[in-house]
DNA sequence: GTCTATATTTGGATAGAC
DNA sequence: GTCTATCCAAATATAGAC
């Protein structure tokens, strides 16, 4: 019965990974390095490498939790409602979880750590958040892919800009209501404007 | 009459600017190193410090080169019509310009260097497109601040999604006169729509 | 599993001869 | 200005004792 040992073990990596994430807020995602990450911990550097076989591995384990973050997140919620306010709740729930954490955010979506890739089974959360945000997507009325495209080059454009030149504020966020209005519009989706012009 | 010498340190420089180019297209920005770019231009590392101080002098180079490229294609531009083809075209332009190079527009627009700061005077190039940006945009009928934040939110993200997830292609430029249209038809700038829906 | 000690690599930067 | 030789620092990773 090693299940006692193996829980232990959990523990650490748990642990691990807290204090990875942790070192990443305050250095950068790029600034991660096994030394300061051992300190963290407790431990000293070659003790990391019994709880995860490279410094690769580690960074894919943060993106596994963060992609399981963001599907729990998702599963949390409602169904969104069709139209224009579910529109409008889905994408604020997505822009909150990605400005929460912007160093979650770029792990998740942009590609700041060079020669990084996700491993097969990791990905697949990625997938798996994917098929569920485009059956939201459905639901709420959006099925075209040119359509899809743009609103998701708004919603990145609009998190990207909040995270980079206002990290913190709400410059960028403040303007979901008037995209979601202005992509309605655009889209002649059901409903009524949420912002009032 | 030192001219000649001159001369000759501004062709090595521009020569090593060149090199530095080329082997960020190859191995990102973060992968320049100053052993390869001296191997790249022919000389051995040292050599490389009599043309730059440091390898963030050569970052800053870069970058003002980057932005200096973007003056003169704006200068080279007849002034932007007013309204919908104004914004298009402008837009357009900025837009080509990005993904033409995408490694040129991770170092004008994103923060991919650790560390790197542009100096002054290189910085100074940046505001001064700034200025022009936002000139042109109030000749177009853009003037109130949300709607440029709006707008640079639009263009980056379509921008973004190409350069990180179709590069070479066009499903996000593509989307571009639609976006034009999509953000007209809410901000009620004149014009016509350019896409036929 | 954890440690000390160390190998290995890489890369920026400098000293000093020519 | 360019070179050889070298320094220095940082960082991943491994070997082997305990």
């Amino acid at each position: 019965m090693s299940t006692g040992w193996d829980r232990r073990r959990e523990l650490t990596r748990a642990d691990i990974l807290h204090a990875a994430w942790t070192l990443c807020r305050d250095r950068g995602l790029a600034g991660l390095s096994m030394r300061d990450l051992a300190v963290e911990v407790g431990l000293r550097a070659p003790s990391l490498y019994s709880y995860f076989a490279s410094k690769s591995e580690i960074y894919d384990a943060m993106f596994a939790d963060g992609q399981r973050a963001l599907l729990e997140m998702t599963a949390a919620r409602a169904e969104p409602p069709s139209g224009r306010e579910g529109l409008r709740s889905t994408t604020a729930a997505f822009v909150s979880f990605c400005v929460a954490e912007p160093v979650r955010y770029q792990l998740l979506f942009q590609r700041p750590i060079p020669g990084f890739v996700p491993s097969e089974t990791s990905y697949g959360l990625a997938l798996e958040f994917y098929r569920t945000y485009t059956a939201d997507m459905e639901r709420i009325g959006v099925t075209d892919q040119r359509l899809l495209d743009l609103w998701s080059a708004l919603v990145t454009g609009l998190t990207d800009q909040q995270v980079s030149n206002d990290p913190g504020g709400d410059r960028w966020i403040s303007l979901l209501d008037e995209a979601v209005d202005m992509f309605c519009g655009h889209a002649r989706l059901l409903g009524e404007p949420v912002t009032t012009t």
